[in-house]
DNA sequence: TACCGCTTGTGAACGCATGCACAAAGTCGG
DNA sequence: CCGACTTTGTGCATGCGTTCACAAGCGGTA
């Protein structure tokens, strides 16, 4: 279907409405095996690995090697029949289409046990989210510098987010005080949430939630444990897990 | 479906025993909800609220009331038609399917950053997962108490482990160390992992792995960001988000 | 050039999860 | 005791995601 890229376009334009007619269609779980896919090429590349079969790259994202092909095929077909994927081509394909060809300025809200950590943490600007505005209620924070960058006041957070282009919020406040939080980053444009505090945040159908919730991941992993140690009881099988395949912990957007 | 419990059993056993036949066939999705209800509901007992009904539920976990009475018929039959259900019968019910019945003892590896964070969250022990053991390969973090425990170096691994019987390992090292660690746990007996280091783990079948990638979800958020601004482009209806709908990033566990 | 072996890309089948819609089952008021 | 009203529990249809299997396509080789 579609593709036949690359035929005479002057302009980038058709080619990106191409892509973007099927970003659409890219199924959620994709979405977030292709940031896999990603980070194993990036560091695959940065080995002195120029190409990768479908087969081997599976293997190093832990993934079936047909479900790693379509999700590949979702950005379109850039691998080489008989031979497989240039891994420099699939790198900037995949940044593409997850819309990483641009910087995502990330604020973070909570400068406790969690927001230092997170804004102590390396890695993110290195992947294209910078972290430029920190935030916390406490006037004994304001001011100071974590992670190279001074707290300011959560007064302030409207005018600085909409100053520096926020596009990702991240709440590590206490849980009383997060849909709060999440109100003032929606009313100061910030359309991406990522949020730690164990709530389920109220937002309008333009703002895009995710959390992550630590409690509810070790639970996930109670009841395997649980479920586990009751097959060893029943049937006296050797008790062996699936693993958890693709699924995870969600979102929960309200839409009214 | 089956059901009719309390009919005249003795012994318990027959009642477990159905509950887990059960526990099975429960989705992974669905898991992972009825962590959240629970909170939700841990918290609605709190405030002295002792009923809710589906509705009420279901908004305030943020997802679709039919989904909600789905999910808790997987666990058994609860409610009361025409009324909803019990607060406290529910949460008792949902902790025993997610095997919260007992304790499960965590140890955090890596205590820099992240595991600093993770050891002084005081949510974990509230939520039974007393954090009992803590390990780092620093010589300098050794024996020095972090939220109250103290620090082991990571070749005590093994020992401690098996002797605090330690049911849920979080990995929270640098990636390079973090598949060693892995083994190291795996061999202490540990089944479940948590990992925060952004690597693909291998580990046998019956272990299981949940992983929080944080730059994942942010390329997630980054994805719904570039498509909301193309659909905009495109055409110029407001560009409405479905939000993340239960799925999220994996775990990713090799079977060969 | 023609053939061979290998790997991609994808149609199609399957299975799981979601959401609808309604019968069953309970409460409450009279 | 009965009938009206409320809410649960679930059969069923629909849609999404995964997996299989194989034709199409490419590089290498004779
Ligand atoms: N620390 C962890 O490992 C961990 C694990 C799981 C979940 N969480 C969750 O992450 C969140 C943060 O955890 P933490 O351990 O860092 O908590 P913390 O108490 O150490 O830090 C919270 C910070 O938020 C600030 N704050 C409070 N109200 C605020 C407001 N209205 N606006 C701005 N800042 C405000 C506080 O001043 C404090 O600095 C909590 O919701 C917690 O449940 C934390
Ligand atoms: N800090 C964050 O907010 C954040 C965010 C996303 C992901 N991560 C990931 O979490 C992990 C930890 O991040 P961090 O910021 O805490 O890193 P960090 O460097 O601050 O801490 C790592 C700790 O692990 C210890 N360590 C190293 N090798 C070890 C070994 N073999 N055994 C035991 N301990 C060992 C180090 O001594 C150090 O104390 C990393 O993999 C990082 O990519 C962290």
């Amino acid at each position: 279907m579609v593709s036949q890229r690359g035929e005479g376009e002057t302009t980038s334009t058709p080619l990106e409405a191409a892509d973007k007619e099927r970003a659409r269609a890219i199924p959620e779980a994709a979405v977030a095996r292709l940031a896999v896919y990603l980070r194993v090429l990036s560091g695959m590349a940065e080995s002195g690995v120029t190409a990768v079969s479908s087969e081997e790259l599976s293997q190093a994202a832990g993934v079936n090697a047909a479900k790693l092909r379509k999700d590949l095929s979702y950005i379109g077909s850039y691998g080489t029949r008989g031979v497989g994927y240039d891994v420099e081509v699939l790198v900037s394909h995949i940044e593409r289409i997850l819309g990483l060809t641009r910087n995502h300025s990330v604020a973070v809200v909570g400068i406790g046990n969690l927001g230092h950590a997170l804004a102590n943490y390396g890695g993110f600007p290195g992947r294209g989210f910078p972290v430029t505005a920190l935030f916390d209620v406490d006037a004994d924070l304001v001011g100071i510098p974590v992670g190279g960058i001074p707290v300011n006041h959560i007064d302030e957070i409207t005018a600085i987010c909409l100053e520096r282009e926020v596009s990702i919020g991240v709440i590590a406040t206490p849980p009383p005080a997060a849909q709060s939080v999440c109100d003032r980053l929606v009313s100061a444009g910030v359309q991406c949430i990522l949020n730690f505090a164990p709530v389920v945040l109220q937002v309008p159908d333009n703002v895009e939630v995710r959390k992550v919730d630590l409690a509810v991941e070790m639970q996930i992993l109670s009841f395997h444990v649980a479920r586990r140690a009751d097959e060893a009881v029943h049937n006296s099988n050797g008790g062996v897990s699936v693993g958890n395949n693709g699924l995870g912990v969600d979102g929960m957007v309200i839409r009214p």
